[in-house]
DNA sequence: AAGAATATTTAGGTTAGTCTAAAAAATGTT
DNA sequence: AACATTTTTTAGACTAACCTAAATATTCTT
């Protein structure tokens, strides 16, 4: 139906809606898919006929609802692939990303479906991220970064901004895993990096790191 | 590595290499792939200037070691994940051709390693075709034509030649599985059509349906 | 072995998606 | 508000993979 390059286009507007605020401009597209700015006015124009962003120029994108259901199917797929190469093929968090990138282009509604039931129909990925299910729809868990959390309160870690392998990598080697809780001991006020404990052991976090790391609040 | 294109071409050589002899014509691999002949001719020279067939103008082409190598990678890829679309997603042989022709383009040997793995390294696909093991070996059984069998004579239906969803549709509507034990009752001389017996049923089938039928011999 | 028919290749064009360089619009600075 | 800077768009070019039409080889027929 469409193209690889159109998805992998609505999947990155999709994503910079998210961080940032709706209307997305065409340099942080160009930096996000590794790509030059006329490149980026070019499939900006061919999305737009084709009812998939409203686009105006000079004035940034935002997806429309066509583009956002196709937008969020692809991040589904690739959700879903994720899920299964940790489950059932046994690769670590850190190796599926390069791979449901391509995955996530196979087009079968039906193979999707079976894939979903074949997994018992998660809810996120390996990464804490929320799988849209059929219909879209996804289930959006409050969550907080770790910097804006009060001293002394404890969180479990469910998801990570950067899924890039490096920083999972990181995540590994610090015996830092999904659904560990977190307790913030100390926020270093001169660099903001994190003192955190969790069940098994104390470490600090450079502010980066804290950055990227999503807590769910418990008492 | 290689394009898709490039992998659809190779995978097309080798198969055209398999049912009739070596150097495939131009024509050949046109109408296998549906494109125009000019097209392959172009393909071609890309193929041979990265040593993948050994191609010389108006005299057909062959594959290289090294386009063997490649094109029994694609065909590994095909199978296992047609395998795995049968055994674990339910689907039914005669859907997956097409989404397998996908899959067989995702590139991570890592990935079909394990997926080969996952399925506990079968040896043939849903359709009886041998499945290449990493280094491109697979059994080739001993098969024959139903038409090639004496009168009175029985197989294991192994394989069929012709594997699109009609023909495959047509057989299970008639109630015909890889192995079932098939016995030759009578080829009728006019029309060359061919009465069989199952464990369960006898029926007719056309001269047509019988030169896709491939059994191993059995006393 | 010459002419007809068929197969293959060449020449030149198209589209999708990319690029560089230049032009135009928007934004920031004083 | 005028100029400088940054962002975005336009213009024009490139490559992969396809196409049509024309030219050239090969093969078939007699």
């Amino acid at each position: 139906m469409y193209s690889q390059a159109e998805e992998n286009y609505l999947k990155c507007i999709y994503a910079l809606e998210m961080e940032h605020g709706e209307e997305v401009s065409t340099n942080l597209i160009a930096s996000k898919i590794k790509t030059k700015a006329s490149s980026v006015t070019d499939m900006l124009k061919k999305l737009s006929a084709k009812d998939l962003v409203a686009y105006k120029k000079y004035q940034g994108v935002k997806l429309t609802e066509r583009g956002r259901e196709t937008a969020l199917r692809v991040v589904r797929k690739h959700r879903l692939w994720e899920c299964f190469l940790v489950q059932k093929l046994d690769f670590k968090w850190d190796e599926v990303h390069e791979i449901a990138e391509q995955l996530e282009h196979i087009e079968s509604d039906l193979l999707i479906d079976k894939l979903d039931a074949f997994l018992r129909f998660p809810k996120t990925d390996p990464h804490g991220d929320p799988i849209p299910d059929k219909h879209g729809r996804m289930i959006i868990s409050e969550t907080v970064k770790v910097l804006d959390m009060k001293i002394g309160s404890s969180g479990i870690l469910t998801g990570v901004r950067d899924s890039s392998g490096p920083f999972l990598k990181y995540l590994n080697k610090k015996n830092l895993a999904l659904g560990d809780k977190i307790k913030v001991i100390d926020i270093e006020p001169y660099d903001q990096s994190v003192h955190i404990e969790t069940r098994t052991h104390r470490l600090v976090i450079s502010n980066n790191v804290a950055e990227n790391l999503y807590l769910r609040n418990v008492k």
